[in-house]
DNA sequence: TGATTTTGCTAAAACGTTTTATATAATTGT
DNA sequence: ACAATTATATAAAACGTTTTAGCAAAATCA
């Protein structure tokens, strides 16, 4: 039931002055030339006493927190529960840790989750950004903050990003299946403007153009998915007679596909082919195995904390030297809900 | 560019103390007698700058930093990620922040985890603790912290928990499948002393035995998932003819189950049926779809962080109040992988 | 020896709040 | 008219660090 225990305690009980304790604490005794007698002395009490720096007055004196704000989409969907658990892993080995929330990609959630962010003082963001938040993010550069953005990117807004060639992506797999002799090929997204998407449709749009096979048949799912799942059987009861294959944009999307497809008592292959962007360890284990476009969780993962602690551990000058744009490579795994 | 904006130049520039300006923002001015007019000028002028307090400062002031530690086994598991997303959410809305990290079942690891987060003085922990971490966990708690442990419980440990009926759980699931004429179920779980998978085995060693049914067979099955399945596949081919259901204690070695009983030709449910404790979208997808006991995440998360925040709200001398064991029931799912 | 440098250490300010105790002015009561 | 209350506002300490600037003693130099 002693005293509490601080800096200043430690310094009483030795009696020595808190400066002397802090460089010690702080490696700088060398620096500082304090006698190898003395830190000793502070390192042994300090180890009896198992003392721990109140890391919340540090914060306040030198403005660090050593917290990362992840701000994904949706915590809750294995794309990003995955990344979650890679960038915490590499953070934490670095001494940050990670607060995270789910955007729901609410833009106006969004930019309050920031503003907390901002009070909270954490000193990287890495976000999976909704459309509408390109001035908030802008201002956070500006205020002198590293941010990466994950995911997708935004127009008019300086700064790294690590993203996946989503339209080359779509556009070979889209070629795979015209190559496996499919010609009346679908595209299922949702109405957004993210990047992503827009990148997806439009690799599928070109591939479509550059075989001369029209026409482009794309379709808009609700986000809500037992909405979406009764859209796509609707759509599907109405144009199954016109459609050899489909290309879902997400993982998700897909899912609600198949359990239309499954309701309609259509056969994969046969009937109709599947594939979807982004790879889920149902696909692989679906009846028929679904073909996807993987996306590389741990390299995109990596690639954006190496890019946020670069960011944070150089000076804070260069914030504005020239924001990298990273963009890695999907992997295309055939399967046999595309076997012609 | 102006001058860094806090409560002292905000003082300053109305020519009043800070003392005054503190009271106002925290909406203690009618308390404290603060003139209507005063409290309009300050209001006015913060709106004007929008100034936001600097959490880290009132933290250190206070004590109280607003944020939740949220550690769980593995955040990139669907079954905690789905936690983390309801459980941040509620959070949320009550001004409370999370901070999470994966223990992956290393006590040790989740020690140093929980002196770093009590070096941040988080106000609380929701924990899924692996075994050995006991002591800091009471620590913790007369620290004056609260905890809530989740999935599990700790023996010997005094503090708020919730989790779900795994013995009864498991039992009426076997009985279920003795039920539909099952006769030689196997069991197969992971080599933890953790609380749910002791509980969940004896609920389905009890079962057998009340119903006369020997020989109890318990498999043991090795964390690492590529291990486990061909662990799982050798163990198939030897047992094929001994066994006609097995239970997985986890869906995750029910996957690893499916996969080594696909690679060995075996029909489910005609040749072995199928139940996994913890439900999954693939097993409802699955051809045929499986069986599960499904775990109530919303309850889980919605109890536990209720639980948190009325410890937080409540003064702190009843921190020792006495323990609240919420105790959830699961659902069973019957599927066509135990359709006889 | 006396000046200079090096060594070893510390006082005190600063980070931005909250809160206790108290001062002064205005109002009420008698 | 004077005492007692009440209304309004504030000074200053505290939270626990980091860090700048500087002091005194010891060592080195000439």
């Amino acid at each position: 039931m002693g005293k509490k225990i601080s800096i200043t305690s430690i310094a009483k009980h030795l009696g020595i002055s808190t400066t002397t304790v802090s460089f010690v604490l702080n490696g700088k005794a060398q620096e500082k030339r304090i006698s190898d007698k003395l830190v000793k002395k502070v390192m042994d009490y300090v180890e009896e006493i198992d003392y721990k720096p109140n890391s919340l007055a540090r914060s306040l004196r030198t403005g660090k927190s050593n917290i990362i704000a992840l701000i994904v989409e949706d915590i809750s969907f294995p794309f990003f529960s995955a990344i979650a658990k890679e960038i915490e892993e590499k953070a934490y080995k670095n001494g940050y840790r990670i607060i995270y929330s789910s955007t729901e990609n609410d833009a106006a959630k969004t930019r309050e989750l920031i503003e907390i962010y901002q009070d909270k003082h954490v000193d990287g963001y890495i976000i999976v950004p909704p459309e509408g938040v390109e001035e908030k993010i802008n201002a956070l550069r500006l205020s002198g903050k590293p941010v990466v953005v994950l995911d997708r990117y935004l127009d008019n807004v300086e700064t790294d990003h690590v993203l996946v060639n989503n339209y080359d992506s779509v556009y070979s797999a889209t070629h795979y299946l015209i190559d496996q002799g499919y010609k009346n090929i679908a595209f299922i997204t949702l109405s957004s403007l993210q990047s992503q998407m827009l990148d997806r449709l439009s690799g599928y749009e070109q591939a479509i153009q550059d075989n001369n096979l029209r026409p482009i048949i794309k379709e808009i799912a609700p986000v809500d998915s037992l909405e979406r799942e009764k859209h796509l059987l609707s759509f599907l009861e109405r144009k199954r007679k016109d459609i050899e294959a489909i290309i879902f944009s997400t993982n998700y999307i897909c899912v609600s596909g198949l359990k239309a497809i499954k309701k309609l008592g259509l056969n994969i292959p046969e009937d109709i082919a599947i594939v979807s962007f982004d790879d889920y360890e149902l696909f692989e284990m679906y009846t028929p195995a679904i073909t996807s476009i993987a996306q590389p969780i741990e390299s995109i993962s990596e690639n954006a904390i190496n890019l946020l602690l670069s960011r944070l551990n150089r000076r804070t000058a260069d914030v504005d030297k020239s924001p990298q744009k990273i963009v890695l490579s999907t992997t295309f795994i055939p399967r046999d809900s595309t076997a012609h």
